[in-house]
DNA sequence: TGCCAGGCCCTCTTTAGGGCCTT
């Protein structure tokens, strides 16, 4: 298949399941998930298990519900990143808290010597600011909070991608309807990530006199 | 033995501290 999207069109949701909070700490990924999204339409998914090189411990098993015998016969951490960095192919990024995401991508893509050049946005800083009167922010809870669909599946990376994609989706639409976007390309995205709070509407409102 | 991250953001703030969010 001829991939025509274009990079300012095309953003990649990712999630990845882990061993736990810090590469530094010597964690790894143990999987994961992805959806592309062209125009606002998932074209392409992409979702991989792989061996970190030792065992995972009943937290995470019990928490994502990955097990240890699943990953027994998943291919390395290395060969799974070489492909997902194809994937990823210096299109936008986005995932929920894109702190951690970015550093477990940043550490695993080093361990298989290759670099990103992609930009993140982040779906939960985003949220704060726009949903302030939704209970948290955990993914889960915006999920329900804006009744997006879902499957019941949670803690599984291509679950949580979709649906962090739904959010990604819904945050552009709801932000077009209250400042009258005619489009929103992602670097805006980007930057409400970045700006306060109390400057995040009159940023909003800049950029939609300038589109 | 005991402890273990880090970026963002709010506030009882800014010469700081603590909660949120991710696994």
């Amino acid at each position: 298949m001829t991939d025509t999207s274009t990079r300012a069109d095309t953003t990649i949701v990712l999630d990845f399941e882990t061993t736990g909070l810090s590469p530094d700490q010597g964690d790894r990924a143990i999987e994961i998930g992805a959806v592309k999204l062209v125009d606002g339409k998932v074209v392409e998914t992409f979702q991989k298990l792989m061996y970190p090189g030792r065992r995972i411990d009943s937290f995470i098993e019990s928490y994502t519900g990955i097990t240890n015998s699943m990953l027994k016969s998943a291919p390395p951490c290395e060969e799974v990143m070489c492909e997902f960095s194809d994937f990823i192919n210096g299109y936008n990024l986005v995932a929920h808290n894109a702190s951690f995401d970015s550093k477990f991508l940043d550490s695993e893509l080093s361990r298989c010597n290759k670099g990103r050049r992609e930009e993140f946005a982040c779906s939960m800083l985003i949220a704060r600011r726009l949903y302030q009167d939704a209970p948290n922010h955990k993914l889960g809870t915006l999920v329900e909070y804006k009744k997006l669909p879902n499957d019941g599946t949670f803690h599984r990376a291509l679950a949580d991608s979709q649906m962090t994609a739904h959010l990604w989706l819904e945050m552009i639409s709801d932000i077009k309807a209250k400042h009258t976007f005619e489009n929103l390309p992602f670097s805006v995205m980007q930057q409400i990530s970045q700006v306060n709070k109390n400057s995040a509407s009159a940023f909003l409102t800049r950029e939609a006199r300038r589109n």
